[in-house]
Parts: C-alpha cells; structure tokens; sequence
DNA sequence: AATGAATGAGATTTCATTCAT
DNA sequence: CATGAATGAAATCTCATTCAT
C-alpha cells in the first residue's frame, strides 16, 4: 500500500496522536505503554515507529500542536479591537474548551507535561517555549493596551500576563479534581478581577 | 529483633522521606527508583520497605505531610484579627518559602502530584481531600469576614478561595520553569488583586 | 506483468549483492538491515524481495559467487608446469587481491561467514562445501607434484593443504585489525615456507 | 542473602560466563538471547545485570580472560631454556586444548569475536589489543632467540610471529567445520615448518 | 515488476519488591 | 532490624517480511 499522498501519511499520523492523547490523559505518560497505543490507535507497534521514533517523540508532537493552536486562539483574540474585549475572547476561547470532552483529554496531558517537564530536559524546554510564547503575546497585548491609554500604566504587563495565565492553570488543575466544578462563579471572581485591571481607566 | 525506640524510627522515616523528596524532585516519580532513594539516604532497600510498604507509600506520606504543614500554615494566619491582615500573612507564609532551597524541592514534588493523581486513585484521592480541605478553610475565612462586613458579601466564598489557590498553583508552576522569575512584579500585582476583593468596603 | 529480460535480472541481482556485501562487510550480517541494503542499492524492500527470499539467501548467493571465484583462480594455477610455480601463482593471486578495496570488503565478508557458519546450518554447509573443495583441489595438486616426483612423498597432501589454507586464512584475519600490516615480511616468510616444501627435492 | 565474600560473587560472575560461552558458542553473540544466557546460567536475568552491565560487557568479560589466560600460557612457555623447546611447548599447550570440551567451545566463541571485533568497535579494540599482545610476546621471544644464536637472523620476528599465530588461526577454523579432522598430520607438517625456522642453525 | 507502509514476534534491559542470612 | 542478591514481569523498540496498490 506505498506511494500514500501527504494527506494518507497526515490521517495515520493525527491517529496515533489521537490515541496517545486518550492514553496519556488516563494514564500518564510512564503508565501508558506503546502497547496501549497500539491497541488505542488500532495499529502496529512498527506502524507507530514509523511515523514517530520514540514515544518521548509522540509527547513532544503533542505539545508542539498543542502550543501551535494556542498561539493561533490569542492571535485571532488580538484582532478585537480594545482590551477588553481581546481579554473577553481569550477568556470566552479558553473557558469554552472546557465543555469539550477532547480537550479535557488535552488539558489532562498538559498537567502530566508540567511534569514530566521537569525531569526531561526536552519536553522541559519545550514546554517552557510555549509558556514563555504566550505570557510574551500576553504581555505585548497589555503593553499596547497601556500605549492606547485603555488601561493604566502602573501594572507591570509581564507580571500581569503570568498572573493570568496562573488563573488559567490554577483553574485547569482544579477541574481536573473537581469534576462537577462549576464554572459560573469562578467565572465571575474572573471577570472582577479582568475588570478591575481591564476597564478603562 | 531489637526493639528500638520511636525516636530512632522517626528518625529513619524522615532520612527516607528527605532522600525520596529529593529524588522525586530531580527524577520524578516514576523515574526515581528505590534504589535512588536507597543511595540518597545511604541506607538498603530492605530498610527502607522496613518502614514503608512500597514506593507508593513513601509518596502518601510525603502528601499527608505536606498537607499536614499547610494545614497548620493556614490555621496560624486564622488568628489574625481581620481578614486583610489574614490573607496578607498567609500570602507571605506562602511566599516565603520560595527562598527556601528544601521548599523548591517540595514544590517539585507537588507538581508531580498533581500529575500523578490523575491516574493514581490513591494519590488522587489523598491529593484532593488537600485541596478540598485549603479550599474550605479559606473558603470559611472568606465567609466569616462577610459575616463580619469586612468584605462584599456579592463574592462567592468558594470561587475565590479557587481562584487564590490558582493563583498560587500558578505561581509555582511559573516559579519552577524560570529560575530567575521575579517574585516582586507579580507580588504588587496579586497585592492589587487582594486589596480589590479584601480591603474594608 | 511485464517480461524483462535476463541482463536485466541480471544487473538487478548483481546491484543487490554489492549492496549486501558493502552492509555486510560494515555492520555484519546480524546487524546490517535489510533497510540498509535497501538504502545502499537504491532500490525497495520490495523490488529485493522479489530477486532473493529472504536475508539467508542473499549471503548464500554470496558464499556462492566467492566460491566459485575461488576454484577458478586455482584452476587457472594449477595450469602452471611445475608445482613450485603453481603455488607461486595461486600465491600472486590470492595475495594480489589485499590491494583492491573491493576485495577487502569480501574478505571481511568472509570473516563474518566463518562466524555464521558456526550456527546456521544452511550457512555451515555452504562455507563448509567451499573450504573443502578448495582443500581438495590443493591437496591433489599436491599429490600430483609428488606423483611427478617434484616434492618429498612424506608430505601429507591433505595436511599440508590445510597449512597452505591457514596461512592465508590468518591473514587475512591480520590484515584485518592491522589496517598497516605489511605484506612484504609476511611473504617473505611464507616464501621460505613454501621453498622448504615445494622446491625441487 | 547479603552480605556474600568475593568467592561467592566470582562463582556466580563464573558461573554467568560459562552459561553465556555455551550460548554464544552454539548460536553467535546476534542469536544467543539473554534468555538463553538466563537458562542455560539457571539465573535470572536481572541477576546476570547485577554482575554484568550489558549483553557486550559479558562478551568483553570473555575475551579479557582468553587473552589473560593466552597470556599465562605464553609466559609459562617462555621459561624453556631454549626457543626450540619454547616452541613446542607453545604447541603443545595450544594444541593440548583442542581435546577439552569446554576449550572447543571457547574457540568457537573466539571466532564469533573475529567477526564482532569488525563492527563493534569496542570489542574490536580488546581482541585487536589480545592478538597484539600475542604477537609481541612471540616476536620477542623470537628476537631473543636471534640475540642467542638460535635461529637465523634474517628472519623478521614479527613476520614469523604473525605467521606462527596464522596456523594456530586457521587450524582453529578448520577444526570447527571439520569435527573429524586429524590433528597428526597437521601437527607433522606444523613441526616440520617449525623445525626448518626454530631448529638450531 | 516495483513500491513502501504495515505487521508483530521477539530482544534487551529495568526495577519494585522479597527474603535468606 | 539491616543487608543486598535475586527475582521476573513488563516496557520500549527493531526489523525481516508481506502485500495492496
């Protein structure tokens, strides 16, 4: 079955990412075997090794899809045109994953990143790229914010930019506890919070 | 078969849960093995399934712990007269350990809780009943300062005990990708945040 | 289905063979991949599948080649009036080939094949059937010399061929791990050897 | 079961390498498991990783005590009083191994070295750095007979000396694909070659 | 005939845990 | 109580071979 186009080669590829996210969020990364993907993903062991060389490589494909499509979300949110409502899209953008069963299983393997990120020098500097790349969006958002006068210059954009993304993981972390969380009041506090540092000044 | 006093085995118990901190904090859970924490705590695998049944219960003792501490921390800061003064100290209790060297490996530790309690339902309940029970009691400081006046009643005790433990869980994260973040910036930034929600109305 | 014709087989054949026999010489017959085979021939899996069954039969094929090689240069000696200038040709030629890097690639190959020999039966008794003909064509060309009175009739031909066979066998297992051996010396002494054999009586 | 002396732990290190020279010597170092070293040793495998850190290190462990033991024979031998008798002690105790079982298989296993020292580069180094150490303790011995007025001087000692390892080299390979070959006429021959370099001049 | 993706048995190695001393 | 050698299940990855296209 050779000579399969980019598109054939995209589908397998996506399938054993697929599978990998299911068994890694129910697993961890260490408890989930290759076996279990292989099972998941309903393919081979050597069909596996031929798309990825390793299954610390499957990891890092994760994270680098990952990190691909948040940076796209905050820069589709940037094109609103205030502050307060790109930080109302990104807040509406991240909450609204919260719904889908999909991303659950993605948020779930965020958490075991953070720490498998700790001892694996690669996915660790990996992980940090993406991190650092969004708290930089972040805080170039708050900057230009405060260059338009739509928020005051006291506050220090990158402190600020971590102090949201620390509500975002914070938040992550806790549904993933709690699974009957409710969204709504978290939510609100939320919304205090990005308006009392996002309202016009 | 000696018998030996409590003191000599407390003292054991903790040359074990030391090493192993250490371990899991460099190498992580499933990384480190037995025989790391053998090394480290220069004693033999024998003694150390002498006072630990297996490597899982090395790992909830060190939750049951640390959970123990931050219990303690809590209840400490409670004896304030108000609210304000309340959060303030245990902001700076919780700050404060970030200097400590032996704190940074704690905080390692947890990020592999966290991880390790998706799939471990021992872990995860024991990490959980943590957390619930840091929720509840500043959920109870909230409310208690409502029943005071000493803040808006409109906030909703729970989500914003949520969302200053995600702040903090944020923060370690953060902390633990950048060695050199800086805790002032987002120090005023999260003072600004507790004075929105926690100085007198 | 289309018919081609023998040269093209042919070539195809061959095209794999020097490809093996490259792999083999490098990486060994346990080590070198059909894969690398395929990398060094330029062709498929496939397309090598189709000209040998399996990895057994491409060494097979080589054993065979070189076997045959072999015979033809000791007939070509054995053409030589007089015993002593026999020996001297099949010496010239088989110590000709050390120059040629082609040549010292089979050899390596060669080395490999007593190895595999040793525990694949089907290996075993090609390389076996090789050595003894070979043995066999010395140690009669020996017995001739004696008929003919040009050597001592105390020699054991068949001894005394499996010394000639030694000789050459160790060195090429020398020139092997001395990539700077020297030939000269080496035949200097062999030169005295065979006189002491082979010169007139 | 702790605490064992050296005697116990040089028994089971034996103990592995003779299991493991079983195994290689009936399938090659590629075909021989680490399952077959485990049965054959009556062991288990992390037993046989407690005193050997891979699969080449007991291969290496092996060479080092053919060389060592190689070693000791030669020295024994150089203590004749003179070359003619060093010689055929040299033979032999070199020829005297061919009727022990247990040397047949370590012959065996050395010509699966010849092999591996092609593109293993460790294993190459050690048994290149054995034949070595072979060939200067004859050239020596060589050259020291010269210094006496035993043997000719115009005879390189390292020549001769490579050429002496060649017939041992080749009889070896021989004696393997040959399970009745005669020694006798080979050791005829080998002592005449002998005798017309070694005998008094 | 050629292609090359897929298969899946099997190899090496690790490591939590046990237990004789 | 301590020791550390031994156990053996299980994990990752390789690679000869097949076969749909």
């Amino acid at each position: 079955m050779p000579k399969v186009d980019d598109t054939y080669r995209n589908a397998r590829r996506a399938q054993i990412l697929d599978a990998a996210i299911t068994c890694f969020a129910h697993e961890g990364f260490h408890r989930a075997t290759i076996r279990d993907i292989v099972v998941q993903s309903k393919l081979s062991p050597g069909a596996i090794y031929n798309y990825f060389g390793s299954k610390e490589d499957i990891i890092e494909a994760i994270v680098t899809e990952r990190h691909k499509k948040e940076k796209r979300l905050v820069l589709e949110a940037r094109k609103e045109p205030d502050v307060a409502r790109v930080v109302g899209r990104l807040r509406d953008a991240f909450l609204g994953e919260y719904r889908e069963k999909k991303e659950r299983l993605r948020r779930r393997v965020s958490i075991q990143l953070w720490a498998e990120a700790q001892r694996n020098p690669r996915i660790g500097k990996i992980v940090r790229r993406g991190v650092t790349q969004m708290r930089k969006l972040l805080s170039r958002i708050i900057a230009d914010a405060q260059r338009r006068d739509e928020i005051s210059p006291d506050l220090d954009p990158d402190a600020l930019a971590r102090f949201m993304i620390a509500a975002f993981q914070g938040l992550a972390l806790q549904a993933e506890w709690d699974n009957n969380l409710l969204l709504e009041p978290y939510l609100r506090i939320l919304n205090t919070f990005l308006k009392s540092f996002f309202s016009p000044v």
